[in-house]
RNA sequence: GGGCCUGUAGCUCAGUCCGGUUAGAGCGCACGCCUGAUAAGCGUGAGGUCGAUGGUUCAAUUCCAUCCAGGCCCA
């Protein structure tokens, strides 16, 4: 007779091969097709709304490898709260302004857009955009993230882009929008504002001039040693144009400087470290030193202008360095960004007397009408005349170019509209703010206060066409600015029809009623403000334009999570935007994840080519494993990735999925509506493991809690491998394999998996959405039985599954059992036994183990998966192995004793007794015997 | 150059906040067993100067400083 028919085996139609590749876009189908989604949010109406805000990502190539990471991400949060029983609708978005869309739909264009309107180039970045949103939604979607891809926000949707316009115009009423100059890149030959990523570096020939400035005062009450004497301050550029424009010299506040005397009565002051270069580079050598000044003696202090009669004044910078030059630094606020922010700091103008041809403009005495590259020369001869030139040469050096007509650029102030951080208070309470949100981790707070604190005016004006207008208008004839409520409203109502290409298509008088007139001269004709508002405007009024809007939402939102870098980006314009028109922060919390790096905690770049791409993971691994690695890492910190880390996940993904098969095979003839063994009915070893599971479970609620999923990903890989795979289940088999089907003893085992397997699968499914489902659609059928795993909860602990008194005794058993294995290890390679089974184990203890051992001594030979097990009472013979870890604990391991059982494979004395069932062991004979009877 | 952050076995992570027994886990690796979870399963074992150097302390992976390597954001 073959005995092997006779037992039960596992059974299940659940592949042990996953095949992800192929099976995850079945399952996403059928996900889509019965509506998963909608059934959830259906299902979840009324409960407590746990608001994950997407931050919407620029519309503009495929998704990156952060980019998924950070999706994921965002899956994990929003179905495990989800799950935790909250309503957690999620609404992507798309940021799909901006430059590098207009800048790709230039290059796609070519020649061809000088031809076309405004209109038609923004009409071709909207479909740029579409057809990115497209690509996106689809890379989002195969990853297994769940939300309302029908419906997402996008920045360039009417209503969004009339919302935009309608929270700018809040600033505006407030008071909070300015208009002030501000130096930006300057293209001379194509006339317009250029932005940095439209600059590229060549080298460049220039003129290279040290310029000394007449000091007014006299330091001869700080420094005697320069009383009556003519001292100047000496200055390099290499850009002599921008000396018209010249209102400050910039010294570093922590620099010495020093007054060098270079012949009678004539004293140059540079800084100290730099006075023998700068000495040998003005062909000057015999100098002396007459002293040494510290930089603060000097602030406030006046030199006479080169070329024309009016000052500049001695400021502190701390952009100043010694690389090059002199250590003091011509200063013209208009043409340079740190002459700009220190002369900020000074009150001085960003003064900029040069006109969009890139001439001087008539106030410029001497050079007016002048290209001011064609200038340079004539000044360095004026600068001559005057005495005010100490050397000229040429270098040459890399210097900005239009990345169009590919010429030299030029920083030129012009008026700009800022978003003020004083007015309204906005810095101040928008820092209070700050303290009202969790950071996490909490050092993002400190991050955001800091530059919060210290930034500069937000600049909200671009000079672009693809982008939501900034709406105000200037009277016709004197210029002055007309902006208030009933056109900010008449706006919004033709932005949210027709978009704010409306804005381009239609003159001024489209959004101005008939009586409206300049407030200033009474004039009835305007003109719009033709600068757009930075992209980061858009993305930061989501709040508004999506929170408040959606019914299914609310204001603010619970979570915003998005990557270290945002809180400069999006966390800071959204704070921003909802401080200053609302005062108070848009999120209740704010999440951060670090940035993925190569094996070697590289940056990915291209030149490096150590990118890797979520798609060659999916196609090789399935989406699957890269959320596997995703909940694996820690993301608090830069989260790395490479073949081997993919491939020990997939290693892991198969134990896991391993451990679930064997399960269900397990429970194929398991009815949980009547095969449901009670708690109190199993034996120990059951419970036991219904406790661990309940350790287990109290586990992934504090870290789905802490959105601390590297914890769960642990600590179910650890419970599969250590807790089931190695100990219960290895122990279980003999039982489920043997005894009778329907037997108490084989369906508390069954009872015991199943929630087992359907709490792993419950609290696997935030993590892993497709195997879960896998695994539930497989699990025996139940009444109520849910459509779908992610239409259920996670587990709960069930209150008599734990006993406490009853663990302490089992880790006890586990500790006895660890060094059984290592007793028959030693009996393995001595050869006296192969498998465990072959085994008898005399086991010798002291103390309260010996009486627990006792107290188990039915259950210890199955535990220790051994043939026979006891406890001897008196002292082992000679060949013990003696524990090191437990005091007196030794073992005896000898060859089982009789025949072993052609079915079960024990060793038993009785084997082999019956006639009936010949090879059997009495047990086996009695399972038979059941069998038989019940078929 | 500045701000914020990180550095524990080949890999992914515990432990460090509130210093104190031989620093843990899993994976991988090596070796072995099993062949009734089988492109599975079980066992045993080797692997760490806790980034480096100084300091505080009776005692530092843990506290402090500097440095090195790396990341994000600025300049």
């Amino acid at each position: 007779m073959n005995y092997k028919d006779t037992l039960n085996l596992p059974n299940t139609q659940f592949p042990m091969k996953a095949n992800l590749a192929q099976r995850e876009p079945e399952q996403l189908k059928t996900w889509e097709e019965n509506r998963i989604y909608e059934k959830i949010r259906k299902a979840s109406a009324g409960r407590k709304l746990f608001l994950l805000h997407d931050g919407p990502p620029y519309a503009n190539g495929h998704i990156h490898i952060g980019t998924a990471m950070n999706k994921i991400l965002k899956d994990f949060i929003v179905r495990s709260k989800q799950m935790a029983g909250f309503d957690a609708p999620y609404v992507p978005g798309w940021d799909c302004h901006g430059l590098p869309i207009e800048h790709n739909v230039d290059k796609e264009l070519g020649k061809k857009k000088l031809t076309m309107s405004l209109v038609e180039i923004r009409r071709q970045c909207r479909t740029y955009a579409e057809k990115y949103i497209d690509i996106q939604r689809n890379e989002f979607k195969r990853l297994g993230v769940m939300g309302e891809w029908e419906n997402p926000y996008l920045t360039m949707a009417y209503r969004y882009e009339a919302i935009i316009a309608k929270e700018c115009m809040k600033f505006a009423m407030n008071g909070g929008l300015f208009r002030s100059k501000k130096p930006i890149h300057w293209c001379c030959s194509c006339k317009t504002a250029l932005a940095e990523a439209e600059i590229e570096y060549y080298d460049e020939k220039s003129p290279s001039v040290f310029v000394k400035f007449r000091l007014l005062e006299d330091l001869g009450h700080e420094f005697p040693a320069l009383a009556g004497k003519e001292v100047h301050v000496v200055i390099w550029t290499t850009t002599p144009w921008t000396l018209p424009a010249n209102l400050a010299i910039a010294l570093h506040p922590e620099y010495a400087y020093a007054a060098v005397e270079i012949h009678s009565n004539q004293v140059l002051i540079v800084a100290r470290d730099l006075v023998e270069s700068s000495l040998k580079a003005f062909g000057i050598d015999a100098y002396t030193i007459l002293c040494e000044l510290n930089a603060g003696a000097l602030e406030g202090k006046h030199c006479r202008h080169p070329l024309y009669s009016r000052n500049s004044l001695l400021v502190l910078g701390r952009h100043v360095t010694l690389d090059a030059g002199t250590g003091c630094v011509h200063t013209a606020p208009g043409h340079g960004r740190e002459d700009y922010e220190t002369a900020l700091e000074y009150g001085l103008e960003p003064y900029s007397p040069v006109d969009d041809n890139g001439r001087f403009t008539d106030e410029v005495e001497l050079f007016s009408g002048q290209f001011v590259f064609d200038a340079n020369g004539r000044i360095i001869e004026k600068l001559k005349d005057n005495q005010a030139l100490i050397t000229q040469e040429t270098i040459q050096h890399s210097y900005p170019h239009c990345w169009r007509c590919k010429k030299p650029v030029i920083f030129r102030a012009t008026p700009q509209w800022f978003i003020s951080m004083e007015e309204n208070d906005l810095r101040r309470n928008s820092l209070d703010q700050i303290e009202q949100v969790r950071w996490i981790p909490a050092w993002g707070r400190e991050r955001i206060h800091g530059m919060i604190a210290n930034r500069p005016d937000w600049c909200v004006s671009r000079q672009r066409s693809w982008g939501v207008p900034i709406t105000v208008f200037y009277c016709s004839k004197c210029d002055s600015l007309l902006m208030n409520q009933r056109i900010a409203d008449k706006v919004y109502a033709l932005f949210d029809e027709l978009g704010a290409d409306v804005w381009f298509e239609k003159d001024a008088a489209a959004f101005i009623s008939e009586n409206e007139t300049c407030p200033k001269c009474g004039n009835d004709s305007f003109v719009k403000e033709t600068d757009i508002l930075d992209v980061w405007f858009d993305s930061g009024v989501s709040h508004a334009a999506v929170l408040e809007e959606r019914s299914q939402l609310a204001w603010p939102a619970d979570l915003y999570l998005e990557g270290s870098d945002q809180h400069r980006g999006w966390f800071h314009s959204s704070l921003l935007t909802a401080v200053g028109t609302r005062q108070q922060a848009p999120y209740k919390a704010v999440l951060t994840h670090g940035f993925v790096v190569d094996a070697a905690g590289k940056k990915m770049s291209k030149s490096i080519g150590n990118v890797i791409a979520p798609d060659e993971v999916i196609k090789k691994y399935g989406a699957e494993i890269l959320r596997l690695w995703v909940s694996a890492s820690d993301y608090r910190d830069d989260v790395r990735i490479s073949d081997e880390i993919l491939k020990q996940l997939s290693d892991a993904y198969r134990r896991i999925r391993n451990t679930c098969r064997f399960m269900l095979g397990n429970l194929a003839d398991f009815n949980p509506d009547t095969d449901v063994v009670a708690i109190q009915a199993m034996p120990d070893i059951d419970r036991y493991a219904l406790h661990r599971l309940g350790d287990l479970i109290a586990k992934a609620h504090r870290a789905y809690d802490s959105f601390e999923f590297h914890l769960i990903h642990h600590a179910l890989h650890n419970f599969c491998a250590v807790d089931l795979s190695a100990f219960y289940l290895d122990i279980l088999k003999d039982r489920l394999y043997t005894s009778p089907p329907r037997s108490a003893a084989r369906r508390s085992a069954q009872t015991a998996m199943f929630f087992l397997l359907e709490a792993l699968a419950k609290m696997m499914a935030p993590i892993l959405p497709f195997t879960a489902e896998e695994i539930w659609q497989h699990m025996p059928n139940q009444t109520g039985k849910a459509d779908s795993i992610h239409l259920t909860e996670l587990p709960k602990i069930k209150t008599e599954w734990r006993d406490e008194m009853l663990a302490r005794k089992w880790d006890q058993l586990l500790a006895v059992r660890g060094e059984v294995t290592k007793a028959l290890e030693e009996a393995r390679v001595k050869k006296l036994i192969g498998h465990p089974l072959d085994a008898a184990v005399a086991i010798r203890a002291e103390g309260e183990l010996q009486g627990l051992l006792e107290e188990y001594k039915e259950e210890i030979r199955s535990v220790f998966i051994v043939s026979k097990a006891t406890v001897e009472s008196g002292g082992l013979s000679q060949g013990a192995f003696h524990s090191n870890d437990i005091k007196g604990l030794s073992f005896l391991v000898s060859r089982a004793p009789g025949e072993k059982c052609e079915r079960c494979w024990v060793y038993d004395s009785a084997t082999g007794t019956s006639a009936e069932y010949p090879n059997t062991c009495p047990r086996c004979q009695a399972a038979l015997r059941e069998l038989e009877k019940n078929g």
